[in-house]
RNA sequence: CGGGGCGUGGUGCAGGGGUAGCACGCCACUUUUGGGAAGUGGAGGUCGCAGGUUCGAAUCCUGCCGCCCCGACCA
């Protein structure tokens, strides 16, 4: 491609507050912003996201997948039958055709494959696949956010395993835990993958593969020792052990103007930690349907984390409970405790559950209860983890302090079960001639979010540096001033690389070498190939990688030099893709267990 | 949805009751050509939208819309 024919220029400057890797794309070129999280791609943008395309194809190709594709829009009653059309907030968009017939933007496609398989799987000769698509999905999230890192519209690939049984589902799972470190590190990308949430997929155990960055939007909790590895959202520490002293009667205790922890613990003197404190919530079990009061316990120097209360009780909307609706449970707020109170459910975190003779709310204002005792104060109340896990916190398995660092999810995996199956009648008959559910499996990366993680971790002051696997362009091509011979030159070797299916950006714009140097700086090629009057005072060409120092080879030798070191940027990314990808078959034994 | 910020030529920004500005970019010509060149001339803006106050509103008031950031959600 010649710069002067390419559609979409460079800008000197982009918005102050943005991430850095996503104003370095936008002042690149690579795409224009729409709306809040909605983009168009522009010419390098889009070749770029072709190569990762390229790359997602090639993987799950090499794990037995077959690409199909399913349509963005899907009619109401699919999503019906799930039961999701309840279960999912405002995300999914809803809307009518003109009959009034209930259709959605696709979100994902479980719904889609499981109805897909109760046609087209009807024999245990029919399973095991693995169908995959790379496709637009529209999410309406209350906030887009990171330029690529968080859009509503953005193509996703996404997968699906179809297995007779668990261990069948286990299999695909591996093979797509193998993969998914294989494509990150194609594309340059350092990730690990961490136990994570369940979330709206439902479904029993999922990863998420995240990209570590301090910029990143995610909480996740490693251990150096044992290599634990979690999202916030499901993280624990260990326990301590549990109490052993005496079970005391309950005692109230006037507490006038005590109304949060750090009050009442002041006055009665003690330590936080020994107080159930004790938030409440008001959840809805579906869209739209009755709300109810949550009683969430945690000791009192911990905080609530709402993603972990949200999967301890199923809720589909959770909020904090107004006082109204506290005072109309029995409640008194800021003296809340489940002691006498019917009807609200009560979830507990399990370090509560060991301890002995705390102090929690009597339920009337200005009064406290001594000697809480969970399991004979609270006889209903669920044990779940609850709280979000600090840094430093024994890990789970070992015992040795936890690290807390930032991450972006890169894609994730999830064991689904046969919950789809069942909604959609996905059966087929085993050799006894038995109808059984189909097991599936949901495995997703999302493509943008995998461009703005490689700008991320591959760029510096000039712009990008993106690994050759997926620059838009190979090559960027440099001519200098407007001598004949060099323009004549510069003409003849970007003739010459293109019919060898290098793929080359060249500059022949008559702009002075500063602004093109910058510009090609900027775009990120990973080759820069000049040729100006002082190179061919040299001898001939100059090559310089873009992170590299430039030097100078011959005119005959140009076009064979050229390549060369693209095939060296090529090893080189290839020898940094193995070495990522080397003990990975250990990693998925010691993480989802058994052998590979 | 809560909190904060911002909407002014293509891009990034200043201005803040009385003539709409700067830099970059763009167009033409001339001189330039190894790290975002110089000169001369030029084009380009309903100041987010709608009401209101005022002799007069980009500027003040009200409402709405949009975008960004921090939280609650996810690839």
């Amino acid at each position: 491609m010649r710069a002067t024919q390419l559609f979409g220029n460079t800008l000197r400057s982009a918005p102050e507050g943005e991430l850095e890797s996503h104003r370095l794309l936008l002042r690149a070129g690579y795409l224009q912003q729409l709306a809040a999280g909605i983009f168009s791609l522009l010419p390098l943008g889009t070749r770029s996201m072709e190569k990762i395309r390229r790359i997602l194809r090639e993987e799950m190709d090499g794990i037995g997948g077959q690409e199909i594709s399913m349509p963005v829009v899907h009619p109401g009653e699919l999503w019906q039958r799930s039961g999701r059309w309840q279960k999912v907030d405002q995300t999914l968009v809803r809307f009518q055709d003109r009959r009034g017939r209930d259709m959605a933007l696709a979100m994902t496609h479980e719904e889609v494959v499981a109805d897909l398989t109760a046609t087209q799987v009807s024999s245990y000769r029919d399973l095991p696949r693995i169908v995959y698509q790379i496709q637009t999905k529209f999410r309406d999230e209350p906030r887009s956010r990171g330029g690529l890192v968080r859009t509503r519209e953005f193509v996703m690939k996404d997968s699906y395993s179809l297995d007779r049984d668990p261990a069948g589902l286990q299999h695909a799972y591996r093979e797509h835990f193998k993969a998914y470190f294989r494509i990150a590190a194609r594309a340059g990308i350092p990730v690990a993958a961490v136990l994570s949430d369940v979330g709206m997929m439902g479904g029993g155990m999922a990863h998420e593969f995240m990209y570590l960055t301090e910029v990143g939007e995610d909480t996740v909790l490693f251990c150096s020792n044992c290599g634990y590895a979690a999202n916030q959202e499901v993280a624990e520490a260990r326990r301590p052990d549990p109490e052993t002293g005496e079970v005391l009667p309950l005692q109230e205790v006037a507490t006038p103007g005590s109304a949060t922890v750090a009050e009442v613990a002041a006055l009665l003197g003690v330590d936080p930690s020994r107080i159930a404190k004790t938030v409440a919530y008001w959840a809805e079990r579906s869209r739209g349907g009755p709300g109810e009061l949550v009683l969430a316990l945690v000791p009192g120097d911990s905080e609530v984390n709402l993603a972990k209360l949200r999967a301890a009780t199923g809720a589909v909307e959770l909020r904090a409970a107004t006082p109204e609706e506290i005072t109309a449970g029995g409640g008194a707020p800021g003296y809340m405790s489940p002691v006498g109170l019917r009807g609200a459910t009560v979830v507990a975190d399990p370090v509560l559950g060991g301890r002995r003779n705390l102090v929690a709310g009597a339920n009337r204002e200005g009064w406290h209860l001594r000697n809480f005792n969970l399991d004979r104060d609270a006889p209903g109340a669920t044990l779940a983890p609850l709280t979000s896990v600090q840094a430093g916190e024994p890990c789970p398995s070992c015992g040795h302090p936890l690290d807390l660092r930032r991450g972006i999810e890169f894609g994730n995996i999830f064991q689904l079960g046969t919950d789809y199956s069942q909604a959609m009648g996905a059966t087929y008959t085993d050799e006894a001639g038995r109808e059984q559910l189909v097991v599936m499996g949901s495995y997703g990366i999302g493509l943008g979010r995998m461009l703005a993680c490689a700008a991320e971790e591959h760029h510096d002051q000039r712009g990008l540096t993106l690994p050759i696997s997926i620059a838009p362009y190979a090559v960027a091509l440099i001519s200098v001033g407007t001598d004949p011979r060099v323009v004549r030159l510069a003409d003849e070797i970007y003739a010459a690389l293109t019919a060898l299916g290098v793929e080359v950006l060249y500059d022949d714009r008559e702009l002075s070498p500063g602004v093109k140097f910058a510009d090609s700086d900027l775009r990120g090629m990973p080759l820069r190939v000049t040729v100006s009057p002082r190179s061919l005072e040299a001898g001939g060409v100059e090559l310089k990688r873009r992170q590299g120092t430039a030097f100078v080879v011959s005119t005959d030798d140009a076009i064979a030099a050229t390549r060369r070191e693209l095939t060296l940027l090529e090893e080189e990314l290839e020898r940094w893709m193995r070495e990522r990808t080397a003990a990975v078959d250990e990693l998925a034994a010691a993480t989802l267990g058994g052998r590979s």
